[in-house]
RNA sequence: GCGCGCUUAGCUCAGUGGUAGAGCACAUCCUUCACACGGAUGGGGUCGCAGGUUCGAACCCUGCAGCGCGCACCA
């Protein structure tokens, strides 16, 4: 701290320019850029890549927070960092997007554009608009490696993903099938389960009934919630161990319309006790119908077009509408016929587009899927706690899930993407796109061409259209963000694995476990060690945030208002571990308050001056006052405390140990009661070992604080000479020594039990002001009978706390009958008031207090008279409790006295 | 239906066996020379309910209720 230069700080703390000074200025020096050869171990941390036409929102903010607290705290510990940044294409999301804009403001679909010109719009648009999110992280503060930016469609990472494919088709992992899928209407392209959101649904259950072939006035009753795909029906299923049915499996029912005969099939999916316990079988419709068709050879007929309308030309009144509206003039007509019996109001689970929230629709269609590669492994790494899910609980869902998967369908109906490397021969083509199913058989025979590169002969083939679900390019982000196909490079070497992941666990599935499963594939290890899992965040209602609720609150309007210090800190105080999050503005108004608390503490400081020749050691620290030495040990406890829950990644936990060191001790206590040692008055021994503490555990402050809030940190520790110019506070180490390593622990204990002492004291005496209605008067006088020893040193201090003129000590003081006394742990302490005491109410006052302990007294007895407590609690709680009683007694017998000299 | 989580002060939440805590809100007072984005003091909880284990339970066990979430679905 030699040669030290102070600037004066503004009146008040203003951290939006101080924020982007600061921000510009760590770029500037580079303080964010990882070296892949430096001699420090690494650590890294790849970012969930928000989506390029992403905005931040709350959850960002944490989400981010929380790596950035990571990434600046395994800094200070003295590691290589890279955090990874960059941004995903987000197939759907983008497409519409830049779809949307084309229609509102050229009226064209992309169709009408071509694909190649399409795309091109899309990446003008990515070019131009895409990445606002990646301007707001560094509004946020966040410490990434800009200079490692990534996307997930640029040119290397393209590589990768088609490499990928190529790899899991060659080893038959990947094939083209025609199967049901999960069918966006909206957006036109097939779903992997994951994208569909079962929503509760208010339906009608619809029973009907068919006539039984050659059984004339034999019916069939059937229930059903979709009679609009009545069309596609080829048969109707019953449980073969239904006997009201068995005389009608075999026979066939008449499908009202169109008019046909189907056949009535026995299969034991079905549930007896459903509805009519009789089921319309719609294969082209319905995944367990497919199912059941599949088994029995049924027919399948298509009645839906791509876009969810009837496609149905015998049935002229329905062809071409809507399905929902088909579903209400399907029922009507099944009325008109006399073919429906009722109608029951029913709830059930439908499946909705995650993307355009409109029900899917299962329909068939040829496709491309993956069996999932290294599931076992990927499993295994959870299970034995190799990678660490935080909170652990999430590690059974994880489980559950990698034990019940399906195969994950990757194609998608799209332009905007990773199209599939896989080529078909063109004279071939009208047979290879109809064909049931496509494996590595069909490229032996040279039928398909699959690869990185495009063939060598291309006029002779045609690419397949679909691009890959925009996760087939997302669960390869942690290696393939750090390397180019094939390459081991210093980065990979030194930042692979990545040490923590931070990410929601409502993408454990799209994500998380598929990142798991490719790391072990691709890079032969497992891609994080830890998943920190964050909370989601909720507005007061307990409500999901949402665009559409509106309660979604701006982050960057919050950072304007509150600095993003202020925003961080006040999220991240009341994250808490396992559950939702309620987020309310007032936290973060709380952070912001916070800051200013720092603030005007250093401006205090200020106000002493500089200290122009340094005599404070710390090893001469036994001479110091006790609050020195207290706020020096609590400063040494809290850094011990914040390494411990960093350890166990209880963030919440360590904004509030940081907030209440501040607050509580350091402003409230150690602050106040070293005001007497900065006037004038006060000896330039006793100023400058004041503002030598100060200045050390400030320092040492501001560094603990730092991940949480960068920028006020370094600019108070810049302001405060704590850190040269030039330097930066977020680069430094942490020091390894506790600040008193070198004082005896007696001492120091018996310095912080005084201290504590005379806080306790002054909250008493406080207490007692404001008893008898002269809290505000500072001209009142303390007299203690019996005081410890050491009192007579720190009586200044006091009387300063508690806003006295004086603290007399006089074992002989006689107490007039009334006075005002309090029982305090250096002695009783009476309040002389001339004129105000009334011995009555005195008195009372008393008695109540007595009343009080007595019951402690009582309660304390009666523990320790208990033989089983005595004998079988640990000791030390038995001792804890002697000592207690001991108090009490003590307490009980002053009180005594002081009652009986009222009388 | 299966699984998971939650239930503590008006609100948001800490608190994994030893005298119930914080912040906000509330009440009263204070514009005293860091901070009104502040200071001081105070009121406010049978820790969801019922059992059990224990010398002792907010905490461990069992059951129940309410809320939330995930998975699977019966058309």
């Amino acid at each position: 701290m030699a040669g030290r230069r102070m600037s004066e700080l503004p009146k008040a703390y203003e951290p939006q320019a101080v924020e982007a000074k600061w921000y510009s200025a760590w770029l500037d020096g580079k303080c964010f850029e990882a070296d892949p050869v430096s001699a420090k171990d690494g650590y890294s941390i790849v970012i969930p890549p928000p989506n390029v036409t992403g905005i931040l929102h709350l959850g960002h903010v944490l989400n981010n927070a929380l790596q950035d607290i990571l990434a600046r705290r395994a800094r200070q510990e003295g590691k290589e960092v890279l955090w990874l940044p960059g941004t995903d294409h987000a197939g759907i999301a983008t497409q519409a997007k830049v779809e949307r804009e084309l229609r509102e403001s050229e009226g064209k679909t992309r169709r009408d554009l071509g694909r190649e010109e399409f795309l091109k719009r899309v990446w003008d648009w990515k070019d131009h608009h895409g990445g606002i999110i990646i301007q707001q992280l560094k509004r946020l503060g966040c410490s990434c490696d800009w200079s490692r930016e990534r996307f997930t469609m640029d040119p290397a990472y393209s590589k990768w993903v088609s490499q990928v494919f190529v790899d899991l088709f060659r080893e038959g992992l990947i094939y083209r099938g025609k199967r049901i899928v999960n069918w966006c209407p909206v957006s036109l392209t097939a779903l992997s389960d994951e994208e569909v959101i079962m929503t509760p649904q208010r339906s009608k259950l619809y029973y009907m009934k068919y006539e039984v072939a050659g059984l004339p006035g034999e019916y069939l009753r059937i229930s059903t919630t979709r009679p609009e795909t009545l069309m596609g029906d080829t048969a109707v299923a019953v449980n073969p161990k239904d006997p009201r049915f068995a005389k009608y499996i075999g026979r066939h029912v008449v499908r009202p319309f169109p008019h046909a005969e189907i056949p009535v099939i026995a299969d034991d999916h079905v549930d007896m006790e459903f509805g009519t316990g009789a089921l319309k079988i719609t294969p082209a419709h319905d995944k367990a119908d497919f199912e059941i068709g599949a088994r029995h050879n049924l027919p399948i007929i298509d009645v839906l077009t791509p876009d969810g309308h009837i496609n149905c030309p015998e049935c002229p009144d329905l062809h071409g509408m809507e399905r929902f509206a088909a579903r209400k003039v399907a029922a009507k007509k099944l009325e008109d016929m006399g073919a429906l019996e009722k109608t029951e109001e029913y709830d059930n689970n439908v499946g909705f587009s995650e993307r355009a929230h409109v029900p899917i629709e299962p329909r068939i269609s040829m496709q491309w899927f993956l069996k999932y590669p290294c599931v076992k492994e990927a499993a295994d790494a959870v299970a034995n706690g190799e990678i660490q899910f935080r909170p652990e609980r999430w590690a059974k869902t994880y489980a559950h899930w990698m034990e019940n998967l399906q195969d994950w369908c990757i194609s998608r109906q799209l332009w905007w993407g990773h199209q599939i490397p896989v080529w078909y021969r063109k004279d071939k083509l009208g047979e290879l796109t109809q064909a049931e199913s496509l494996d590595t058989s069909h490229q032996t025979h040279g039928d398909l061409y699959v690869g990185v590169e495009p063939p060598a002969d291309p006029e002779n083939w045609v690419r397949d259209e679909d691009v890959m679900d925009t996760w087939f390019s997302s669960w390869l982000w942690p290696f393939a963000t750090m390397s180019d196909v094939g390459d081991s490079s210093a980065t990979l070497k030194k930042f692979y694995p990545t040490a923590d992941l931070v990410t929601g666990p409502d993408i454990i599935f799209f994500w998380v476990a598929r990142m798991i499963m490719a790391g072990y594939r691709f890079a032969g290890e497992l891609p994080f060690r830890n998943v920190y899992f964050t909370s989601i965040i909720r507005d007061l209602q307990g409500r999901k945030m949402s665009k559409s609720l509106g309660n979604s609150p701006d982050p960057i309007d919050l950072m304007e208002k509150y600095g993003a210090d202020g925003l961080r800190f006040g999220l991240l105080r009341i994250a808490p571990v396992g559950s939702d999050l309620r987020f309310d503005e007032t936290s973060v108004e709380e952070g912001r308050n916070f800051a200013n608390k720092l603030y005007n503490a250093c401006r205090f400081r200020q106000m002493g001056g500089e200290i122009s020749n340094l005599k404070f050691e710390i090893s001469n620290g036994a001479a110091l006052p006790p609050y020195h030495l207290d706020i020096m040990a609590k400063l040494d406890k809290l850094a011990a405390d914040l390494k411990e829950s960093y350890a166990e990644y209880r963030f919440g936990e360590i904004a509030q140990l940081l907030y209440e060191f501040l607050w509580s001790e350091f402003c409230d206590k150690f602050l106040e009661a070293v005001k007497l040692d900065l006037r004038e008055s006060a000896t330039a021994e006793a100023r400058e070992a004041a503002l030598g503490v100060f200045d050390t555990v400030m320092a040492r402050y501001l560094q603990l604080m730092s991940p949480y809030m960068p920028h006020i940190t370094e600019e108070l520790s810049a302001r405060m000479g704590y850190v040269a110019e030039g330097d930066f506070l977020m680069t430094r180490p942490l020091p390894a020594a506790p600040l008193l390593a070198g004082l005896p622990a007696e001492a120091v204990a018996a310095a912080q039990q005084q201290a504590a002492d005379i806080y306790e004291t002054a909250g008493r005496l406080r207490n007692l002001k404001a008893e008898y209605k002269v809290a505000t008067r500072k001209d009142v006088k303390f007299i203690v009978k019996g005081a410890s020893g050491w009192l007579a040193n720190e009586t200044k201090v006091l009387a300063l706390l508690v806003g006295a003129s004086e603290i007399v000590l006089d074992d002989a003081y006689d107490a007039p009958k009334g006075t005002p006394a309090s029982v305090t742990p250096v002695g009783e302490i009476y309040l002389p008031l001339e004129g105000l005491i009334d011995v009555a109410a005195e008195r009372l006052r008393l008695t109540k207090e007595i009343e009080k302990i007595r019951a402690e007294v009582a309660r304390a007895e009666s523990k320790l008279s208990n033989p089983s407590f005595v004998d079988r609690a640990p000791a030390a709680v038995v001792e804890q409790e002697r000592a207690r009683l001991d108090d009490w007694r003590a307490k009980l017998t002053q009180l005594d006295e002081m009652l009986a000299a009222l009388a």
